[in-house]
DNA sequence: ATTTCCTTTCCTGGTT
DNA sequence: TAACCAGGAAAGGAAA
């Protein structure tokens, strides 16, 4: 029996940490770790200039603004209003209904004329992009991360790159053999609904989708290069060193995702919504396993099979061994209001994704393995 | 220190 | 009878 439940603690957590590997398991510099490890990780200078741009660039400058869809537009759009927590109701989404290319010919005018006061920060913002989309050539002499196509590992880099001290480990450890002759692996494009948004990162691990596939953002993995290169090695004069960032320090934590995480979402972590657990687990069919799923995948209707199995899943991934399906389930059902899951009504452990949640649609992701 | 969000836990009552 | 559903209430943890 102890045999057991020692087998059944080991699967889940072999599937835990195939779902959500642990940072650590892939290759990041000796020299990063062990920042990570210490306790100045948390009050180190974010100069708030360059830790704002490294974040637009590790989500929106990813592809060429002008090549961005009409979806890829209004993300850009939404993602502006939160950002400069303008009030969405003052602006005609109509407005916003455009392409990439017809956006990047909108002169300043045009957009204070649009959009009002949002009018300058769009056009500023836009025009920031398109800077970083046309890095200059210039080899560095540093030599690349190998990041396995993993977006936490980009995530990781995106965040470390914001550091100073960092910066300085960074060139300290430029001769490691460990990034000799390392090269970038462009399995992975972030997703553009918004920087590092749990989205983003839903595809994380599972199945790269391709640029050329309409819906999300794209570029090349040379221009995420010459952008992080250009941030972590180029941009020393824009520092302001030891100015300790807005807010709650970052919990440190042995899983260096967590530490990741706490900058995407206001109150959450990739996967850490449960919402979000679930519909991962539908987007790795082959990690599946029979917990769950797919009713009706295009109106997002999904079932449980292992309905103990996946609080289970779940509540070891919070750390809570006591997590019942009878729980999960009024987790699950606080979601209906939100609008995130909808009822299926007389079907006994169906669930329906709903217009608030993102990221389990075809058309948002094309090729998620399902 | 406070507020907000997202659960978690417990519960009662109903349905399959 | 067991399993599940619905939702109220209170509380906890984390982040802002």
């Amino acid at each position: 029996m102890a045999g057991a439940t020692c087998d059944m603690s080991s699967i889940l957590t072999n599937y835990i940490t195939t779902l959500y590997p642990p940072i650590q398991a892939h290759p990041v510099p000796p020299g990063l770790l062990s920042s990570l490890d210490n306790d100045k990780f948390l009050t180190f200078a974010i100069p708030e200039s360059s830790s704002e741009l490294a974040v637009d660039l590790c989500g929106w400058a990813q592809n060429m603004p002008n090549l961005w869809t009409r979806e890829q537009v209004l993300d850009w759009f939404s993602y502006s209003i939160e950002r400069n927590k303008w009030d969405a109701s003052t602006i005609d989404l109509k407005q916003c209904d455009m392409d990439g290319q017809r956006l990047c010919q909108l002169s300043r005018q045009d957009m204070r004329t649009m959009f009002g006061g949002l009018g300058d920060k769009l056009y500023d913002h836009l025009s920031q992009l398109k800077e970083w989309q046309t890095p200059p050539t210039v080899n560095t002499g540093i030599p690349d991360y190998e990041l396995n196509g993993d977006p936490f590992q980009w995530d990781l880099i995106c965040d470390l790159i914001r550091n100073e001290d960092l910066q300085l480990e960074i060139k300290k450890e430029r001769d490691y053999d460990f990034y000799a002759d390392r090269t970038m692996d462009a399995g992975y494009y972030s997703d553009p609904i918004s920087p590092a948004s749990p989205e983003s990162c839903a595809s994380a691990g599972t199945v790269p989708y391709s640029p050329q596939a309409g819906d999300s953002s794209a570029g090349s993995d040379l221009d995420i290069k010459s952008h992080l290169k250009r941030d972590v090695f180029s941009n020393k004069n824009d520092v302001t060193p030891n100015k300790r960032r807005r807010g709650r320090p970052r919990k440190l934590a042995s899983d260096c995702r967590d530490i990741l995480e706490s900058k995407k979402n206001k109150h959450s972590a990739r996967g850490t919504h449960l919402w979000e657990f679930i519909r991962d687990i539908l987007l790795n069919q082959d990690l599946n396993d029979g917990l769950l799923k797919w009713e009706d995948r295009t109106e997002g209707v999904f079932k449980f099979l292992r309905s103990e199995a996946v609080a289970q899943l779940w509540g070891q991934k919070k750390k809570n061994a006591s997590m019942t399906y009878e729980k999960l389930s009024r987790a699950m059902r606080y979601y209906y209001k939100r609008e995130i899951l909808e009822r299926v009504d007389g079907r006994r452990l169906v669930y329906k994704f709903g217009k608030n949640s993102t990221g389990w649609r075809l058309s948002d992701k094309v090729s998620q393995g399902c």
